[in-house]
DNA sequence: CGCTGATACTTTAAATCTAAAATGTTGGAC
DNA sequence: GTCCAACATTTTAGATTTAAAGTATCAGCG
């Protein structure tokens, strides 16, 4: 590997200038905290379970879905094309980790679960997830956290309420 | 294109749990704005200027370094890969939007600089970003930008602290 | 029934991205 | 001076990702 920005002073926000507009700074520095999170989560999940972070998403949204998921539900729950999660699906079933079953009304639809095996290898992978994600949030106090998650809120909702 | 997550309801935070920690759902939520943000703002750069959101963000670092950046810099800031940023400045290059010159006291490293053209070109382009992010953050009223950038920076700073 | 448009998924082609190896350069240490 | 580790970049191989085209199924309508 190459560069990883993980120093605090080169990132996206280094394009910022004096005359952006406010919403740009904080588009730019809301793309620098994701991306230093998930290339410190991308790089444990490979060295530490050889997975890969789309996999492992892919199998947490079948965690939380005990019914399972349709490859659609999963496409859409994923924020990720339709092809890309046909691709990661084929793998993880290669490998035992789920189970990609028929649905009975319906011969389109194919219902995607998590086997015993695929569970297992979830919950451990899941564990250490948690502290990786917690040692990075986790210096931030109760309400802090509080007003972040409703901030983010607040965005979120504005942006998914623009039509397109 | 498949599926794109612009419903409010189904995204990473689908994924959540009542008993999952207080840092995961931050986490997820954060993953989930931006990459709302991200997608829209890919797919417009697709539409209106036949471009990439990577290309963009390259030559956004150079518009803000008018002496130009090495492509070690270009890499840190943009977050990726130093392969990844020959790629792109191989491209870049080809269609005379970048030089990439030598630096007299250091024949390992090149000076990247937008060249006359690359910068009218990118001069259309940020107009048109500038709005598109604009109309997604603008809702927020000032006191609340500030609030956000305020504790997205300190998220910033805490994760950038650990070692690693 | 046959047609039509929508839906669910997969396949394809091209671009992107990564990690690691390769290339060439630099600056000491000795 | 020579060696050697560190550096800056490119190349490589492989995986991932996307958008769009392709395949199969469905539901409604005449």
């Amino acid at each position: 590997m190459n560069h990883k920005a993980t120093a605090t002073e080169l990132n996206h926000e280094s394009r910022v200038q004096s005359e952006d507009h406010q919403s740009i700074r904080l588009w730019l520095r809301l793309l620098t905290c994701t991306n230093m999170i998930e290339q410190r989560l991308r790089a444990r999940l490979r060295e530490e379970f050889a997975t890969t972070l789309p996999r492992f998403d892919f199998m947490a949204q079948l965690e939380r879905a005990p019914d399972g998921l349709t490859m659609g539900e999963l496409s859409q729950r994923m924020m990720v094309s339709g092809g890309n999660v046909s691709g990661i699906a084929n793998q993880l079933e290669g490998e035992g980790f789920i189970d990609r079953s028929p649905v009975p009304d319906n011969r389109r639809t194919l219902c995607v679960t998590l086997t015993e095996k695929g569970r297992r290898r979830f919950a451990d992978m899941a564990a250490a997830h948690e502290g990786w994600v917690v040692e990075m949030l986790g210096d931030l106090s109760q309400s802090e956290h509080q007003q972040i998650m409703k901030h983010l809120g607040q965005l979120k909702r504005g942006v998914s309420l623009l039509e397109d």
